[in-house]
DNA sequence: TTGTTTTATTTAAACGATTAAGCTTACATT
DNA sequence: AATGTAAGCTTAATCGTTTAAATAAAACAA
């Protein structure tokens, strides 16, 4: 950078001043500080003249505050999170704060790792969505008394500030929607994971098989683990076909489960949705393209975003209020992949 | 933040020396400096104890640098920039850098609030992956000596730094994949753009039915806008199929573009490949997951990624040192979309 | 005139690090 | 004894801001 940059000093020095009125009056506290009207606005016209633009660094230094927020997501490849990231992005910065992107990749020591990262590089607040096994690291920001928000996924036995889907509701949302359309055995396939988020979008499943009296079975339920899921999957499916009483339908709970999981249905050559119907979480331009348009739980990426800004920036000024935990309803998007079932001739 | 955070100084109190003796230390400057062994040992221990972590705002405050880089991409929603960008980001960390990402969504005017929020920020240096018409913003940069390369886009008139893909030959190798395997009158779908990378991507297509003595159509290539992608692909479809000599291969410049067409020619219930081949740049889940898997053009996001960070950081140690030029190949991953023509019974 | 306010401005410390330059000792050399 | 020099530290300036406190000058009151 050749430029050398222009710093209140030079200002000063032009307007032969003392920096200190430069700093007041460039931050409009000219009537606390009884700074002269017409000095004033020397002082503005000669910062518009060389173009001054004052150093975040100085200013970090000086206040503490570095108007910058770390967002540590799950995976940046998946891309729910890359457009959640995206629009956080888009709404810290119109309320003046850049932020630093982290993607955990689903493990905790990565995680931990961009917690220690960017706590060293002073963020004034985080954005998490969690991996795996974190909770220790909630309890190690809520100790260091670190301004954070959960997103789309919570620990319900820790209290903190939190903005989240409703899982089980859309999970009941998808099973209902299903048996209401005549499917009567129904699969899912989930994360084993220790995960709420997780867990609940299982219970709500459950839930719906109970409501219309369907009997659950063992087999119906996969749980693949996150570096298995090729293999899984496909033993998974195989099992729920293989039941005494077959699958028809099949949820999927994650956008990646179902793009795994409708490679294999594709491969057995299993016709959606007259073998199986199908419902998954998420979305991705792939369930458009699908020769059969699939059937999914449309999550309000826009307003959780711009919701977990917004409480983050809330706590970040008031940060004794009490917490905020917003849950958000997924939609259900009906497509011909669950569409009402014909009885095979 | 509670703990109120240790510095040098707390250190150096407990030691019973000063700042700066436990700078040096911290530094490994010790030799050169000449601080006592037993002194520097303690000055180690207490830091260990006290679990200091230095201030990187006061470290860069000094120092002028921030050891972070301005990541800008066009399109964050895009998996292929996406991919990119968590790339860049753990290939940066590995070397001491944070990164800031911001996604210009391929217009100039984001671009340029971009580069400024983050110069503000005092980044060392930008990986950009250049929007239409930002080519002044290049100038700009190059104006005030500030250190970037250019991430897979480039322009041939500015002499700078860049990293990026033969997009020529990757557009004349699907041209040539498509001809050698039977087809005779193929398509080409791209963006009207002024960008270079877009332009060579023509230009290898029409190579490449000219080495085959396939008399180009007019009608067979179409540029469609940012904006306008569903509708002016809908009609260019209809056009090549219309024409004297309609098409029986289709080349998707992009993969959104992709989407956008495949979506469309589902939507004609015509068949791929039998109806209409298929080659596409860029890669995405879909292609997976499309009833006949799609050929593509695999771009190496890897090693784009780790070679961007590296002429960076290679830039920003070295300034003086030659322009660095990187041209890599796109490998292209055939399958069933393109697979050889069966004359129609 | 003297004292009290008010107004306008400067001084200087602080944020947390780095580093050139200066200051003591101790010891070796002449 | 005088001088040189090396070792081991400390001092203080600096990066660019903010801001409490001090100061100076002007305005007003008694």
């Amino acid at each position: 950078m050749s430029q050398k940059k222009v710093s209140i000093k030079d200002i000063a020095q032009q307007a032969g001043v003392s920096t200190a009125l430069v700093s007041y009056v460039l931050n409009g506290k000219e009537k606390e500080s009884r700074v002269g009207q017409e000095i004033a606005l020397k002082i503005r016209q000669i910062a518009r003249e060389l173009n001054y633009q004052p150093s975040y660094l100085a200013k970090s230094l000086r206040s503490g505050k570095t108007q910058t927020i770390g967002l540590i997501i799950a995976d940046i490849s998946n891309p729910f999170f890359a457009n959640i990231a995206r629009i956080v992005e888009d709404e810290a910065k119109k309320i003046g704060y850049t932020v630093i992107i982290g993607s955990s990749d689903e493990t905790a020591d990565k995680s931990r790792d961009l917690i220690d990262v960017f706590l060293n590089r002073q963020v004034d607040g985080f954005i998490i969505v969690s991996a795996e096994a974190s909770d220790e690291q909630i309890y190690y920001l809520k100790d260091k008394n670190v301004s954070f928000v959960l997103l789309d996924r919570h620990f319900p036995e820790i209290p903190t500030d939190f903005v989240s889907l409703n899982n089980y509701k859309a999970a009941l949302d998808a099973g209902l929607h299903l048996l209401e359309n005549g499917y009567k055995h129904i699969g899912l396939i989930a994360y084993k994971s220790g995960l709420f988020h997780m867990k609940e979008r299982i219970r709500g499943y459950r839930k719906a098989l109970e409501q219309h009296n369907v009997t659950f079975r063992p087999e119906w339920l996969i749980e693949v683990g996150f570096d298995t899921i090729e293999q899984e999957v496909k033993a998974g499916i195989n099992a729920m076909l293989a039941s005494d009483a077959p699958i028809d339908a099949l949820i999927f709970a994650t956008y990646r489960l179902a793009i795994s999981g409708l490679k294999y249905i594709n491969e057995l050559g299993l016709k959606v949705p007259d073998d199986l119907a199908i419902v998954s979480f998420g979305q991705a331009e792939a369930f458009d393209l699908y020769y059969c348009p699939i059937t999914y739980l449309q999550q309000p990426m826009d307003d959780l975003g711009k919701m977990a800004v917004s409480v983050l920036a809330n706590k970040l000024k008031h940060p004794q209020e009490p917490q905020k935990q917003v849950l958000m309803e997924a939609q259900l998007i009906a497509r011909d992949s669950s569409r009402r079932k014909v009885p095979k001739s």
